[in-house]
Order: C-alpha cells, then structure tokens, then sequence
DNA sequence: AAGCTTAGCAACCGCCTCCCA
DNA sequence: CTGGGAGGCGGTTGCTAAGCT
C-alpha cells in the first residue's frame, strides 16, 4: 500500500495503512485501562499488529476524547493564521493555542484552505508578506515586500509590516498583541513545561 | 453515465531532541 | 561524555470522494 519503511525492521509483520474499528476499539479500552504509557510496548500489550508510532498517531489525532472534530470556526481560522504568521509551521505549537485541535489536523487544514485563502488576498502564506500581482491559484504569483525599501534586505527574517486594509487581514500582523504564553495542553513530559514565547514584533 | 481531474485528509517516513544508562 | 532508545515533529504520500466534462 505505501512505501515499505525501513524504521521498522524490529517490528515483525507490522501492519499499515488505515484502522478499522476493532482496532480502533482495542487500543481506545488498553489506553483507557492503563493509560498511554509506553507506545513502543503498548501495541503488543493491547493486541495490536501496529507500531507504537502508529498507535500515539491514530490516539493523538483521532481517538482522544478531548478532540474537537468537525469544521474550523472563523475565530479559529484567524488564529491560525495569525499564529502562523508568528511561529511558522510549527504546527504543534500552533496546536497548542487551539484546544481540541491537533497538529495534524491544523497542518492539513493550512495546506488545502489557508494557504489558498491567502493567495486569494494576495498574501503570501509563506512570510505573510503582501504579494500583488493577480493572485491567481493555479500560477505561482511573484511576491514583492510592502515596506523594505531595500532589496538586498529581502532575505533578512526581519518581521515586514503589511497593511491590514491592504491585506485583508482583521489586524496587521506585527501588531497581533496576542498573549503567546503556551498552555500546552497536550504535551506530555517536560519538555516544554516551561516554553513561553514572548511576542516581539 | 462514464471517465477524468482535483481537493481533502488519514497515515507514513525520516529526522531531531531528550533522556538515561 | 557518549551512544542507544523512545517520543515528537514536520513534510510528504497516496487513497477516496466530490466535482467537472
């Protein structure tokens, strides 16, 4: 079905591809029961003919309780975006601002609408810079700066202010005053216990 | 109605980081 | 200090459904 994969050659005869309910159902009742402990070992222990990668994946994108599944608000969107334009694709931090939401999830939906909904409005959803030019989908369109005079400057990961009339966006971005500390809900461990991200643009 | 194209999304892959012995 | 194992992340793939001709 996909591409053999060469991380998996301790696994034995790991099966791939889509779950079906019974799996589903198994590794929902392991976890409930005992938690999520160890994903390397969890599938065995729940009966399960998967990695443990592909059991964590299928729990944290589908099977978890606390997802919110369904159609992206409005508010939701314009967070995303807004957040985007501040941490780049750093989807699971991105994630972390919008509960019920998953990486994944959030991914995805960046790559088939966002993206596109940017373009429409001539923006460039790379470095949410406002490009001009026909902002045709199907052509790549050439983006220019809005506010850097210098061309030699256009590499620099200095922050460009866009015109919010001009960009349709409901605030320039530099000025978003979001409060970005991250709460993240689900992140296990500590590694990023103690992340906060302070908005400096 | 049938074939083709495109969009959406679930899932995989490989790399990176962290932790621990 | 170092190396291996495990978890986590972002990019990418490929199946399927919807839309179009």
């Amino acid at each position: 079905m996909r591409k053999a994969s060469g991380h998996n050659k301790k696994e034995g005869a790991v099966k791939k591809g889509a779950w079906s309910k019974q799996e589903d159902q198994k590794l929902v009742d392991y976890i409930r029961k005992h938690g999520q402990g160890c994903w390397r070992s969890l599938p065995r222990a729940a009966g399960l003919l998967r990695c443990g990668k592909s059991c964590r994946l299928r729990w944290m994108n589908y099977l978890r309780p606390d997802l919110k599944r369904g159609n992206f608000g409005d508010d939701e969107e314009d967070l995303i975006i807004k957040l985007h334009a501040l941490l780049g694709n750093r989807w699971s931090l991105i994630a972390g601002r919008l509960p019920g939401r998953t990486d994944n999830e959030i991914k995805n939906y960046w790559n088939t609408h966002l993206r596109r909904k940017l373009i429409q409005r001539g923006i460039d959803p790379d470095n949410h810079r406002l490009g001009c030019h026909t902002a045709g989908p199907s052509n790549l369109p050439k983006w220019e700066l809005v506010s850097h005079g210098d061309e030699e400057d256009q590499e620099a990961d200095s922050v460009t202010v866009c015109s919010s009339e001009a960009s349709g966006l409901s605030a320039p971005l530099p000025d978003l005053n979001l409060d970005l500390t991250i709460g993240l809900p689900f992140v296990s461990g500590n590694k990023f216990h103690a992340e906060q991200i302070q908005l400096g643009c």
